[in-house]
DNA sequence: GTTGACACCTGGACGC
DNA sequence: TGCGTCCAGGTGTCAA
């Protein structure tokens, strides 16, 4: 499922492919992917030029002259850079067809992600952005995570989900960062130390750096955006996994917050 | 403001 | 082989 480091590694390639390029036409089979009237986001983008392509946690954000189109990937949401000829599998469900020819398609086989498209003036300041936290591989300060999880009597790891305190960490990699900085799981946010905090930040910087370098982690039976396969499930160092490579005992799988969770209660105490 | 439950959705795994 | 059931999970909505 794409998390910060595949959807950056989407932004990246379709930047090169997408820069100047201007939409004549857009089709789709599943109109409700969009979170507003079809028509109405087929006239704001028909016509307009490709400019820029952002990324604010898990979110794509497609400039297009004076309007941004905004996509959430959710679980499976794909983008593929296609020649108009080549045919149209079953799970692509838009299709924006472009002035030299080709067509950026999106396929999402289990049809969660959505789109949605904002002035410059509403970016910000309407849903789905204006509530977002930082991106978790920035400049977050130890005194604002500790801020947001001081009056939390959540997991830890329910808090780390949670795109309002920081933004771009998914199951995976909050797995990734816990088992590194050794804090388990369960603990309370509000128990988190001034330590706690300062491993999880470091750590998520690390990590989500070094899986963007990756091109992303590909686990289970999913595939990356654009056909890239991404290499840091190599990795990975407890998530879907049932050793520890630390201490060598077995990895523990639990459900918090309803999410499939590894980890090593030996070494994340 | 916080928390938990549920819906959205489909492919794959599993049991019978 | 075919069918039914369960699981996977990011986000939004609603109720308590």
């Amino acid at each position: 499922m794409p998390e910060l480091p595949e959807v950056e590694t989407v932004r990246r390639v379709l930047m090169t492919d997408l820069n100047g390029l201007t939409i004549l036409e857009i089709e789709s089979n599943y109109e409700a992917m969009v979170d507003e009237d079809f028509k109405g986001f087929k006239d704001k983008l028909i016509g307009k030029s490709f400019k820029d392509i952002h990324r604010r946690g898990k979110f794509l954000i497609f400039e297009l002259e004076d309007i941004f189109l905004i996509s959430h990937l959710r679980m499976e949401g794909k983008f593929f850079y296609q020649r108009k000829e080549e045919p149209l599998n079953k799970h692509i469900h838009m299709v924006f067809h472009l002035s030299n020819g080709y067509d950026l398609r999106y396929q999402d086989t289990r049809k969660f992600g959505r789109m949605v498209t904002k002035t410059k003036e509403q970016l910000n300041t309407t849903e789905p952005l204006n509530h977002l936290g930082p991106d978790a591989n920035g400049n977050v300060t130890v005194e604002y995570l500790l801020s947001k999880l001081k009056n939390r009597q959540i997991p830890i790891k329910e808090a780390l989900l949670n795109q309002e305190i920081i933004s771009g960490l998914g199951n995976i990699y909050v797995d990734e960062v816990l088992f590194t900085s050794g804090i388990n799981p369960m603990k309370k946010s509000s128990d988190i130390s001034i330590v706690d905090a300062k491993n999880i930040l470091q750590n998520a910087k690390m990590i989500l750096d070094k899986a963007i370098v990756y091109k992303g982690t590909t686990i289970r039976s999913y595939t990356s955006s654009l056909g890239v396969k991404g290499g840091y499930q190599d990795f990975l160092n407890v998530h879907t996994k049932t050793i520890c490579p630390v201490c060598g005992k077995n990895i523990t799988k639990i459900r918090v917050g309803g999410r499939g969770t590894y980890y090593c209660e030996n070494c994340q105490k």
